[in-house]
DNA sequence: CCACTGACTGGAC
DNA sequence: AGTCCAGCCAGTG
């Protein structure tokens, strides 16, 4: 990989991490609408990479970040689904049991 | 280089 | 309203 597509990617990955540290408590946002408001709206897939690769201790509001079907990724096959749908009872957001919610309710609008 | 995969999405059925 | 399909792009073998 050339060096400059090296800096794309890191760029990449660090303005999709300021956006999702900048969704408000109790709001949520979808990863095609995180890529665009990073400058890459035809990258929704590597935003979900870029969360994938998250450290457990992230101080990152990572489980605000859901997709445009209004349902928490994977439904359960995914190991962090439980905790994630735990964290957004925590601030407010009504979730069942298989990850579905209300996104226009709590949409983020910057 | 090719084929397959994935925490996605919009549109078609 | 629930599912499926094609397009999408980077990572992996």
């Amino acid at each position: 990989m050339s060096k400059a597509a090296e800096a794309r990617e890191s760029d990449f990955r660090s303005l999709v991490l300021a956006v999702v540290a900048r969704v408000p408590v109790g709001k949520l946002v979808s990863y095609g609408q995180v890529a665009a408001l990073a400058g890459f709206p035809q990258r929704p897939r590597q935003v979900g990479m870029v969360l994938s690769g998250l450290p457990e201790g992230t101080p990152l509001p990572w489980h605000r970040v859901v997709n445009t079907r209004g349902y928490v990724p994977s439904r359960g096959r995914w190991w962090g689904a439980f905790e994630q749908i735990g964290r957004l009872r925590d601030e407010g957001i009504t979730v069942d049991d298989l990850g579905n919610l209300d996104l226009e309710a709590h949409r983020w609008r910057p």
